[in-house]
RNA sequence: CGGGGAGUAGCGCAGCCCGGUAGCGCACUUGACUGGGGGUCAAGUGGUCGCGGGUUCAAAUCCCGCCUCCCCGACCA
């Protein structure tokens, strides 16, 4: 059958069989690059509308730049090109004769390169600012090690670039789209998580800082779930991207960046899954409500055809995402299969029940049963969502709540990670040499997140001098 | 990209050492019985043995090259 190896007994397998047994993802044939499925991809759609929506209210617009980058372009701005190096796909032929371009193209790795030069014939005045851009395409990025979702060498996202007189107005706008961010994972994917900057080490290529939002999964490895950068007038330097101001000069823009991806299909999956399977939050979930019906012979189908005809219409009305399992298969590989797949609530319906006016009612998350009236269902349904949605996000937060520590010293960290996952706060100096020996002696621990909003108080874990930063430590994907 | 393992039906595998008719379980199809938590029986369908080359009368099996996947390390949305 479609058995899925348990969680506690290997995570990395329960994601990968996960992700294949419920059919979101698969892998290729060619390294690294994979096939979203249908019920994978409805849920990057979910998400996809939910963003797109947020954008367009502020003023964002949707453009579509070009795959391939000249060379010239890519190499313009130092920094960003020495951190895309290692990882940027390049067009070095083309045509029936496989003739050697003049000039290489790069498959884009992201976009800054390209839309920087393209934006500026759109930019002469103040009065064209701000120029708020967005993409939704998907990028390569020439990774050694893939995993579904989390790391393919081809992913989707949405890109945005934004373009902008002041520095002021430009840092409000990654403030303003990692408040999106955070909405996305809190409200939508029911993923709470650490909102903050980047360490200098881990700030984005070419950026001045980096904002990022922190999930935690259930194997206690955090996610970055999203970043929103500011670059200062660092591309537009680099591409000219200027403008003229009310007296009259030349300035250059003030610009930002910002994405997500279908990583976060992976980190819907692993943030809220158990040993049956997906758990997925009512809001993005492509099937909110699976309806199995149950009967013995064409009588007793006909029966419950009847009884489901009669208010299924009135789901549909209420927006209800259903569907009913009308496979001929025995009700026990239904229930195993639309727990696999995570759909939040099941309706369990025979000729019992439609004597009775009623269907019973199984939730995904307490695997409780309950016989609910017919009367009213859609409302009651569209209540038990909203309740689902919320608490899936409650038990998230719990866990998130129970792995977070505060430690003192480098020493408590190393021995910390020996034993546990999860987020530590502590203290730390800025230095980014420091850094790097917490990632050594820790194993692969890094600086997730600085605390913006809360001061430094006590001393640097590592060197033991007064602290500038509150830092969240973690193991991470 | 370094070390290790593996590619045979949709999935999981045996066969390879010692060359000679391509097999098993699950899934799938059809039928019957069944049906409120992963059923039973019967009869079937399905294969360029990862790709290319070599050795041989003959290659899934031996040799060479390549591709892909998995595990472990260094780099990463």
């Amino acid at each position: 059958m479609k058995e899925v190896t348990k969680m506690s007994v290997d995570f990395d397998r329960w994601y990968t069989d996960v992700v294949r047994k419920a059919e979101l993802a698969d892998w290729s044939g060619v390294r690294g690059m994979m096939v979203v499925r249908p019920y994978g991809w409805a849920m990057w759609e979910a998400i996809m509308r939910a963003f797109d929506d947020m954008i367009k209210d502020s003023g964002h617009e949707n453009w579509a730049f070009p795959l391939l980058i000249p060379r010239e372009f890519l190499m313009k701005e130092a920094e960003h090109i020495e951190g895309f190096a290692p990882e940027v796909a390049w067009v070095t032929r083309a045509g029936g004769a496989m003739e050697e371009l003049e000039e290489p193209l790069a498959v884009r790795p992201t976009s800054e390169t390209i839309i920087g030069p393209l934006i500026k014939r759109y930019i002469q005045s103040h009065r064209d600012l701000p120029k708020l851009t967005n993409q939704w395409n998907s990028v390569v990025r020439w990774e050694m090690r893939s995993r579904l979702f989390l790391r393919s060498r081809e992913f989707w996202w949405q890109e945005g670039h934004t373009f902008h007189a002041y520095a002021q107005e430009a840092m409000e706008e990654a403030d303003l789209i990692l408040g999106y961010y955070r909405a996305i994972a809190e409200d939508w994917l029911a993923v709470p998580v650490l909102v903050g900057k980047k360490s200098p080490a881990e700030t984005f290529p070419g950026a001045v800082y980096t904002l990022t939002v922190e999930g935690l999964m259930r194997d206690e490895l955090a996610l970055q779930m999203g970043t929103s950068h500011y670059f200062g007038q660092n591309f537009a330097r680099a591409y000219d991207i200027s403008f003229s101001n009310k007296e009259n000069e030349r300035e250059l823009c003030h610009s930002t960046s910002w994405g997500i991806s279908t990583r976060l299909v992976g980190a819907l999956v692993m943030a809220h899954g158990d040993d049956s399977g997906l758990i997925v939050p009512p809001k993005v979930a492509p099937i909110q409500v699976v309806v199995v019906p149950i009967f013995r012979d064409d009588d007793g189908q006909a029966k419950v055809r009847r009884f489901i005809d009669g208010w299924s219409g009135e789901l549909k009305r209420a927006g209800i995402r259903h569907r009913v399992d009308w496979r001929d298969e025995r009700p026990g590989d239904k229930y195993a299969h639309w727990e696999l797949k995570g759909v939040p609530l099941r309706l369990n319906v025979g000729a019992r029940d439609a004597d009775a006016g009623q269907v019973e009612l199984v939730d995904r998350l307490t695997r409780q049963k309950a016989a609910v009236p017919v009367a009213g269902l859609a409302d009651r349904l569209g209540k038990e969502l909203e309740d689902f949605q919320r608490r899936l996000y409650e038990r998230a937060q719990k866990f998130q709540r129970d792995r977070t520590y505060e430690l003192g010293t480098l020493d408590e960290v190393v021995a910390h990670f020996r034993e546990k996952g999860g987020f530590v706060w502590t203290q730390w100096c800025g230095d980014t040499e420091e850094e790097g020996r917490i990632k050594a002696e820790a194993g692969g621990v890094t600086i997730r997140t600085i605390d913006e909003e809360s001061k430094a108080s006590g001393r640097c874990l590592v060197c033991g001098r007064p602290a500038k930063f509150r830092v969240a430590l973690a193991k991470a994907y």
